[in-house]
DNA sequence: GATTTAATATTGTATAGATATTAAATCAGA
DNA sequence: TCTGATTTAATATCTATACAATATTAAATC
């Protein structure tokens, strides 16, 4: 195993200034909405050329990483919601949209010791971690039972956060910068204990999205959503220029 | 109504460029593995500096629409599979990529008139259409039932292709250039039609995938796949720089 | 004080030229 | 024929400069 973090230093120099600012907003030292130099400044700290410069902002400007304006200057810009799927962590929002009240009560709150996951292929050992087990309904009908563990290595503050009102997924997307996610998407029968929360009949069919959420290479968070598969759709749209 | 086809004439020049190039790959003038002309014949064509050519080509590669490389030149990428929600079209490679034997069967094929369909919010009117219904299996064992339309308007190709023994989802994406993609998830009880090709009982959980494809502004086909729950899982993986 | 006007900072676009990097093509030598 | 060195075509990067577009700020005017 030869596999020692393989030094992505960049080759070329836009792609330094590329990467060194990527990662001060990955590791949230620049906030959304941090104002970010102006090129003349970075200019003078990576001695090379404004166009230099330019191209490297350019490029995370075209990833929706930042947003520039003229004279205004440029600001990391706030974590849009990314897919139809991602979404789905805000199913706050989706009840609201709908005109239904949203309801939320959380089951379980408790802080669980380190463990390995085996989510996707190798184990890995994540840190301590805060587990909450909640309920989430659309005018009082219930629709969705999640399981999640919120990993207090990569969100320390996590643990001082009061979850009985605030569901943890909103609180998530307000107090966490830039995130990946890997999901799994499948059609379940439901086992007893989510027939009985849900009020629907054992085995009948229910969505099941796991996800799973990095930041930089921190495990953020990883959620087990059961959504009631007469209740709920995810839609999702891809295309070689989506949501640029 | 006032909405002429917004005349999106681009204000700049590598912009201009940029979508010129782009217009001939996605209406197909310019197959994948095309070479396209080097940076020196588009200054000339273009009366520019090549840093303009450069910056238009440049964005398009980061698009993934093209594939540069030194000395070798540009050529038109072939269309990769953008997440692994959109690797379920090749549910054929899914299948061998896990050692088993891949079998379809067509059960019903035929030209249909034009029609008017309601998928989403407003009714489009598409032009006539080939319909197939097939049973996709993984090792003699159904997993897969597809109810498909393909757009003769937007592929005329399609009316004398052989869907006897190739897929046409894989015929699809060998012949169709660049789509995009509007999907929606769902988990759905077994009907009993569906029930009996897929060998499962009525009520059993499958997950439901309608997918509805595009290329410019014309549907090249809308599809309505049922997969058995206990057989397959959708994996997707989203991020601010996800597959780049 | 409100409104218009001008100055200014900041990004956007474009040019011209230099050099570096890569990989294909060609050719020389064994 | 194979191998290895050399040429060469193409993209990649970088610099320096100029001007354009635009939003903010400050000044001037009513």
């Amino acid at each position: 195993m030869h596999d020692h973090a393989p030094d992505h230093r960049p080759q070329t120099l836009h792609a330094r200034i590329r990467v060194e600012i990527e990662a001060r907003i990955l590791s949230g030292e620049w906030p959304p909405g941090h104002r970010i130099p102006p090129e003349t400044e970075l200019v003078a700290t990576y001695g090379c050329s404004r166009m230099t410069v330019n191209k490297a902002m350019s490029s995370l400007a075209a990833e929706g990483l930042i947003l520039r304006n003229r004279r205004a200057g440029t600001v990391v810009a706030r974590p849009r919601i990314h897919s139809a799927i991602l979404n789905i962590p805000d199913i706050r929002a989706k009840v609201e949209e709908r005109g239904a009240t949203y309801g939320y009560l959380a089951l379980t709150d408790e802080l669980r010791p380190p463990c390995c996951v085996h989510l996707g292929s190798e184990g890995h050992h994540l840190g301590r971690s805060r587990f909450i087990r909640s309920v989430h309904s659309s005018d009082a009908l219930p629709v969705m039972l999640e399981d999640r563990h919120i990993f207090l290595d990569a969100v320390p503050q996590a643990e001082r956060a009061d979850f009985r009102a605030e569901p943890p997924g909103t609180w998530l997307v307000a107090h966490v910068p830039w995130t990946e996610a890997e999901h799994r998407i499948a059609a379940i029968a439901a086992e007893p204990l989510m027939a009985r929360t849900l009020e629907i009949a054992v085995g009948a069919p229910c969505l099941l999205v796991e996800r799973r959420t990095w930041r930089g290479t921190e495990t953020v968070t990883i959620v087990r959503q059961v959504f009631r598969g007469d209740a709920f759709d995810l839609i999702a749209r891809f295309g070689p220029n989506s949501e640029r």
